[in-house]
DNA sequence: CAGAATCCATTCCGATACTG
DNA sequence: CAGTATCGGAATGGATTCTG
């Protein structure tokens, strides 16, 4: 055998694997990588991470993000029950915009995640330099 | 005040909120957030986490991904150093693909989220179903 | 075998305008 | 204030073809 072990086809880790891309479960945890992906719906989460904001306040309050993009990062959220949405029956509207039990058990999670990109930015960075650079002499 | 609390403007949970948007080590947070959403890279790091591997076997035991998208994936994941590429200098040609040891110490974490979207998977669903069906009346 | 390069359909997203 | 609706450019990614 020429690698390090093998005694069947490829293998995967359980968790991470193809072999859980059939499964029903997998529609969900997509969903979870999806949303930890996503530039806007990490920075809305970590804004209401501090507690409750309404539309404009996260608005304003998350640099360089659209109302188009604000308003469907949070149906997201939403819908996968990551956030609620509270309408106060007043005149200007008042719509707040709150972590949910769901989306607290989510923060520490993501937050070791990155921590981890945090404690390894010189490393990441280095070896990007060092493989740009080999690509540049080409 | 309406909310439980504030004392200025528009607070985030220091790592994941728009304040680090500004600073140098953002983009290699980011990075790694993005390489996590990607469909493809997590299938590659969990396919790579039971050892080395072949172009060809990872294309052939990774479902659904195009040969673009392996190699795509793989040079992204090369240049931040979690993958190393191993060219052995036979015919026909061969390149091995293994995780780098920085590679090893970024799985505890994703396999902590998508642990975590394991257990949370009837909620979200859940909770994507009544969304859905709240919106079907409308 | 392990890719690089090209083509093309789809998707994404920002900007803008309009509404209750 | 808090959205929705629409349009057009940009980016994404699959299929295919070609190469050392």
């Amino acid at each position: 055998m020429t690698t390090t072990e093998q005694d069947g086809p490829v293998r995967q880790l359980p968790v991470l694997g193809a072999s859980c891309h059939a499964d029903e479960a997998t529609s969900e945890v997509r969903a979870v990588l999806d949303r930890v992906g996503d530039k806007w719906s990490t920075l809305v989460l970590g804004t209401l991470a501090s507690g409750p904001r309404r539309f404009t306040e996260l608005l304003h309050g998350i640099e360089g993000i659209s109302q188009r993009m604000l308003t469907l990062t949070l149906r997201q959220l939403e819908r996968d029950g990551l956030v609620s949405r509270t309408v106060h029956a007043v005149v200007p509207p008042r719509v707040d915009y709150a972590l949910t039990d769901l989306g607290e058990t989510l923060l520490p999670p993501v937050v070791a995640l990155v921590e981890w990109a945090f404690a390894h930015t010189d490393a990441i960075r280095e070896h990007r330099d060092a493989y740009d650079a080999a690509q540049a002499e080409a």
